[in-house]
DNA sequence: CTGAGACCTCAACCCCACTCGAGCTTCCCC
DNA sequence: GGGGAAGCTCGAGTGGGGTTGAGGTCTCAG
């Protein structure tokens, strides 16, 4: 507590968080993080902000849109650092979504046996093409699960 | 089988599949679709085109880019029209693809409660920043997941 | 035969989430 | 105090998946 919130400077955030410095001014000019300046107009970031972009990472791949996620880190509390209770309420927020998300694919995988393996596929009735929940479905639009580039091996 | 495939206006195909015309003539320079065109060179699809829309459609939910699905649909015999065997191979074929999505989700899911919760979710070694599977995870990029939000009812 | 409505092309634009590069400044270790 | 790495801003570019609009043509019911 007493710790004075060592500040870090762009590049060890980006290290430490694994997201690109040229991520994170993006993020910043989204009002998604906050950095104080130097003297010499550099950007430094106290621990928190770690805490911050880690969540901002976690909403992403639950395919919340960044403006949603602004949206959310709005609700945190102003004046004192948000503590593990209200990120924690923040995420579980998300629960229904991922779990919509989980069922909508479950739903697509049986379809696609019944409904392709039936022929009714070019039916605008069938229930693969014509998902029903989408009219519903009003939204960001893209969900980045895993944007992918991931040879890695 | 004497039908002679009625051919559709690109408005008929767009009411009956529920896509845009814009998106039509898109997956048309796409190659994603075909059309013969008039005397006074307007498309005209066959009925066959309908079956090919609701492929796309389908695909691209499952998280296939356009040019993966291009690809997918080369491998139809070129000759003959596609029976519902062929689709059905083709879409059989997904199934893991949605899988590993449905399984990546539930992890996720799981995660939000045990790395949130336990307050590591500022470090770059736990799961839920640092996914693990992001290596497996290649794939197209973008997966539409039915962009969200969906009461439906 | 006429005229409204559907269709044509092509280029430009949209959104989202970034990345890149140029040109310049600051930081900090030796 | 010198120099090289790291940081700064701003504008442009990327890629995926389309939409929009201008300007012109075709179709088909009446």
């Amino acid at each position: 507590m007493a710790r004075p919130a060592a500040h870090l400077t762009i590049g060890q955030l980006a290290e430490r968080s694994g997201v690109a410095t040229s991520a994170l001014r993006f993020y910043e000019s989204r009002g998604l993080i906050a950095s104080e300046r130097t003297a010499g107009n550099q950007r430094r970031y106290p621990q928190a902000a770690l805490r911050r972009v880690a969540f901002v990472r976690s909403a992403q791949r639950v395919g919340l849109t960044l403006d949603e996620i602004v949206a959310a880190l709005a609700t945190l509390p102003e004046g004192r650092a948000p503590t593990k209770g209200d990120w924690s309420r923040l995420s579980r927020s998300w629960r229904p979504r991922i779990e919509e998300q989980i069922e909508r694919l479950e739903r697509l995988r049986d379809k696609l046996d019944s409904c392709i393996g039936c022929g009714c596929l070019s039916l605008r009735t069938c229930a693969l093409n014509n998902p029903g929940d989408e009219a519903a479905a009003r939204g960001p639009g893209a969900v980045y699960l895993e944007p992918g580039s991931g040879p890695a091996s």
